[in-house]
DNA sequence: AAAGACTTCAACCGCGCTCCC
DNA sequence: TGGGAGCGCGGTTGAAGTCTT
């Protein structure tokens, strides 16, 4: 059944629109066509929900045409996203969901995207939102119950636990390197915000503020091979800590954790000296 | 009952990234 | 290689709903 809060609202922003530059100068196509904003009517829905289905998603520049709605691609992807979706939970929060929202938020930072991926059915605006009206104010609150407990600590600036660099072999079954690299693991980082996030894109850090902010699973070899994927890593790392939080077996499943290790049998067994778990006292 | 304060959440906006020409 | 187009993300907004006085 659909339910629209804001019917009078709807009607009355739809061709309220204003000219708009971006960044860069361009000049926005989409607004100058005098489309339409505000809530979506049931009939718009319709439409689009059609489209895709006949059409599939993606191609979103294409979709106001296909479905003739009179909407920027934006306000559709996020219409179907946010709303349209199959699937998408429309009810609450469950305590399991918060716990690994908090969690994941620990780890990730505000990647609304990435944690509403560990949220089956819930999406990055969900998440965000939720986030926002509910657990900012724990999270604040707690952050000063803390302070008051040790006012007197002083904080640590981009704390590096670095493990010494180590030279892995470029041989194993799952990886066809052709050359030994060296690498130098930066398993976790943590800030003055106490703040931790992985480096899912790979990058080489080069200065000291792009160390505060990422972890990095290996450095880029240098020598023409692949990279190892870090972002892969995290992903299996944090299917790991899925596991065990939702089987509540906390970090001794040490089946698991072999088996999560197997599967990257070049990594020296160092970089594996963290815990996730450890990551809760942040 | 009414008015103001507060909360919720759908939608908008700007920006950065990637891809392609 | 630079620029434009498209996409996706996170921050913010603001109307509607709910609560409080």
């Amino acid at each position: 059944m659909y339910m629209y809060r804001c019917s009078k609202y709807m009607y009355m922003r739809a061709t309220d629109h204003t000219m708009s530059m971006d960044n860069k100068g361009k000049l926005n196509m989409e607004m100058t066509r005098g489309v339409r904003k505000g809530a979506w009517t049931y009939e718009e829905d319709k439409l689009l929900k059609a489209c895709i289905q006949k059409y599939g998603e993606g191609k979103w520049h294409l979709v106001p045409q296909r479905a003739g709605l009179n909407r920027c691609r934006k306000s559709c992807r996020l219409r179907w996203l946010n709303y349209l979706t199959p699937n998408i939970k429309r009810e609450s929060f469950a305590e399991d969901e918060v716990d690994m929202m908090l969690r994941l938020h620990k780890l990730l930072g505000n990647r609304w995207s990435l944690i509403a991926a560990r949220l089956p059915g819930r999406t990055a605006n969900d998440v965000k939102n939720y986030w926002h009206t509910h657990l900012r104010k724990k999270m604040v609150s707690r952050t000063l119950e803390e302070k008051k407990e040790k006012p007197k600590e002083t904080m640590k600036v981009h704390e590096i636990i670095k493990p010494k660099p180590r030279t892995f072999s470029t041989h194993p079954p799952s990886l066809n390197w052709k050359h030994n690299i060296n690498v130098t693991p930066i398993v976790a980082v943590s800030t003055q915000h106490g703040e931790v996030s992985p480096n899912r894109d790979n990058k080489e850090i080069t200065d000291s503020n792009q160390i505060g902010r990422d972890i990095v699973g290996v450095s880029q070899p240098s020598l023409g091979s692949a990279p190892i994927p870090c972002a892969m890593l995290w992903d299996s790392l944090l299917n790991l800590e899925e596991h065990k939080s939702s089987e509540k077996i906390g970090s001794g499943s040490l089946l698991q954790e072999e088996n999560f290790i197997s599967e990257f049998p070049n990594v020296d067994d160092s970089f594996w000296d963290f815990n996730l778990c450890d990551f809760d006292s942040l």
